[in-house]
DNA sequence: GAAATATGTCAACAAGGCTGACATAATCTA
DNA sequence: TAGATTATGTCAGCCTTGTTGACATATTTC
């Protein structure tokens, strides 16, 4: 890992002047230029249906959560209702997603990707799908699975086994 | 890594059912959870000077790196002209950056931070590199590295030297 | 029957992206 | 040196997406 040369920090640790932040530095701003180019890939394609970001969130997870209610899709994105009522309402009367009354409790709104829905997550996904299909690319199993218990530790310790449950759910 | 078990993908890889995005997917979702915590940090801090995500942004690679052109730090937020003035002009009115005429070439205008500016830097990295330095200290040095990697091929392939010689910058 | 819950809705506001046009000063180049 | 290019700033206006707080409805639970 040529490229990742910790030189300057580590000349900077052995002579005692740096922080004990300089490592958690570089992750900082790797995580900032990673997520960057990350989340850029589908906003080209978001502009051809008038949709943002918020847009792309809503439909990825409800895609890979078929049925969710409003409460669990609030929980995920962390925003108010009122931010999720907006962006999903558009997505409804565009006919991406279908709200179904829920069956045990008929005050939920259970939520669902129609087929047109699903052709817009496969897109949104893919451009995704690729940048970290080339990345892991690079990688042997060991590096992979540090990245990836590298990433579960960033998440909140209260929410992290959800996500983790979410993120492994079955693949359609 | 039992909590990042991958069996359900497995079981439909081996029923040869999963499409191939079924691992990327995840990394997709572990991307999102893990930004959505890890820029939620500073928030709260934030908001005790009436300043935004994007003024952190701006004095931390301006922190990072004193003496940084407007272009330049552009080139790193890839945002507009208009969208940085903005902050950018609220942080030096308010003391937190300063401008100085370029030397060589008088036309730029090179940013650093004042002391007041320096100590909402660190106020603001201590969450993060805090958050950092605990997934961390889960990791032996082989996932550490692999976390680097993946992280850093995520970047554009065109700017990924400069972000990676930039986030290796000496750290002061 | 009353309280709690899931959801929706309305009005209003703020942050921070964007565009496009135009201005100024400084540098480079033919 | 004149003209083109560059670095930066500024103005007006727009859009998305986040926020709050109040209130309404239907349903479930106690």
């Amino acid at each position: 890992m040529s490229e990742i040369s910790k030189s300057d920090a580590d000349q900077l640790r052995e002579a005692g002047l740096a922080e004990s932040s300089a490592d958690e530095t570089v992750f900082i701003e790797l995580l900032f230029f990673a997520y960057r180019d990350f989340v850029s890939d589908p906003d080209a394609l978001l502009q051809e249906y008038g949709f943002g970001r918020a847009h792309h969130r809503v439909v990825h997870f409800v895609a890979r959560n078929p049925g969710i209610s409003v409460a669990e899709l609030l929980d995920i994105l962390q925003i108010t209702k009122q931010s999720l009522a907006r962006v999903l309402k558009q997505l409804v009367e565009t006919g991406f997603v279908q709200q179904q009354q829920g069956a045990q409790d008929r005050r939920q709104r259970l939520l669902f990707t129609t087929e047109k829905g699903e052709a817009l997550f496969d897109k949104l996904r893919e451009p995704q799908s690729r940048r970290i299909k080339n990345a892991l690319s690079g990688l042997d199993a060991r590096d992979r699975a540090g990245a990836e218990r590298f990433l579960s530790y960033l998440i909140n310790e209260d929410e992290r086994s959800m996500a983790l449950r979410l993120s492994n759910a079955v693949d359609r």
